[in-house]
DNA sequence: CCTACCGATCGGTAGG
DNA sequence: CCTACCGATCGGTAGG
């Protein structure tokens, strides 16, 4: 069933919508109602698409990682390991957030501290995506070392976890306080940190200038 | 109204219950009914001492405040300004987080992400909460650098951000995970990044054994 | 994939 | 501060 493209591409409108909703209001806020209305279908044809709500947040953290991989981690691949390439996955993540892919910001931000304090199968989707993007982010740091490019006894889940805390608290910073210059502390707080970590500090591209 | 003792420490055990519920669920998951219910009241009894969910939301959100200045705030301002009272504030911070004052761990992190992206009082009570808290910490880092240790060029902006980037990160990733090496990450990261800023690195006390 | 409906729960009110 | 209720909306179902 449902597997017939027409099907498929109806599923996608909806489930992008639907993160669009859940980046803003959460996975909860997200009613089907709410979604037929805004989308001018009934509420039980889009519920048969699923089958309980808890299936649609399932299908769409699946499609925000989809979006998520296309904006932020393939383009990354597509430069060679070491330095270069965790500089871009940092500069492409900051990218995604400023530009609003998401209306309400990353994604994964909003449904990570909506989730992180109550157990279910949500949650452990939600858990399972945090891990792969950690995971990531540390081999990428790694590439680099192993290829000398970062000082060899460089930690590279401790150095993960320092840039993945300045990428999510300019997303956090920029939405509460509507102020774009949160981007320009995180990129700061990055360049700096890499800085420090690098064999050859004049590997890192200047900071571009933000809009 | 509601200016008898009795009624403000009936007012005080709703809302500190209703700060719990809150650091879980968000303040759209509190409900007035479920909270009624959880204390043994009548859903409009309890509805009386608030007036409407929003006045109930905003009520949690003084309380909650109150009790960060009690455990992060209160005992770092107890010691001298410098660069001792920064590491207090932030290991105050990482402890509040860590006993789970709250048990779904820092209350503004969770209430922050799910008003960031919609207008409102409530979305300016908290965004009013987290410039107080960002603004004492900057300031926190410039007396230490007023004093002479931290680095003369240091941006205490910059700074500030960078600790609150390492403190909520552990929050976060600690809750998402149930891994409590998270905070070893953030007090590790935090230490790192004063040593680096501070005249006199041995001025930083060693990393305390975390349980 | 629609209309029409179910019981439960929401925020909020009336009346005492 | 209680019981009893209001209309709206929730997730989900029946029946076509």
């Amino acid at each position: 069933m449902a597997g017939r493209p027409r099907d498929e591409r109806a599923r996608n409108v909806v489930l992008r919508r639907a993160a669009d909703i859940a980046s803003m209001d959460g996975l909860e806020g997200l009613s089907i109602g709410r979604l037929a209305t805004d989308l001018g279908v009934s509420k039980s044809g889009l519920f048969g698409y699923f089958g309980s709500k808890e299936e649609l947040q399932l299908a769409t953290i699946r499609v925000a990682a989809g979006i998520y991989l296309d904006e932020v981690v393939r383009p990354a691949l597509a430069v060679p390991p070491g330095l270069g390439r965790v500089w871009r996955l940092c500069e492409n993540w900051l990218s995604y957030s400023q530009r609003r892919v998401f209306p309400g910001g990353c994604f994964f931000f909003t449904v990570t501290a909506e989730f992180d304090a109550r157990p279910g199968r949500v949650r452990d989707a939600v858990a399972a995506a945090s891990r792969d993007w950690i995971r990531l982010v540390a081999r990428t740091v790694e590439d680099a070392r192993q290829l000398g490019e970062l000082v060899d006894d460089t930690d590279a889940n401790q150095l993960a976890f320092e840039l993945i805390a300045f990428m999510e608290t300019a997303n956090a910073v920029s939405l509460l306080h509507d102020d774009p210059a949160a981007y320009q502390r995180g990129r700061a707080a990055i360049r700096r940190r890499l800085h420090d970590a690098a064999t050859d500090p004049a590997m890192l591209p200047d900071v571009e200038s933000v809009t």
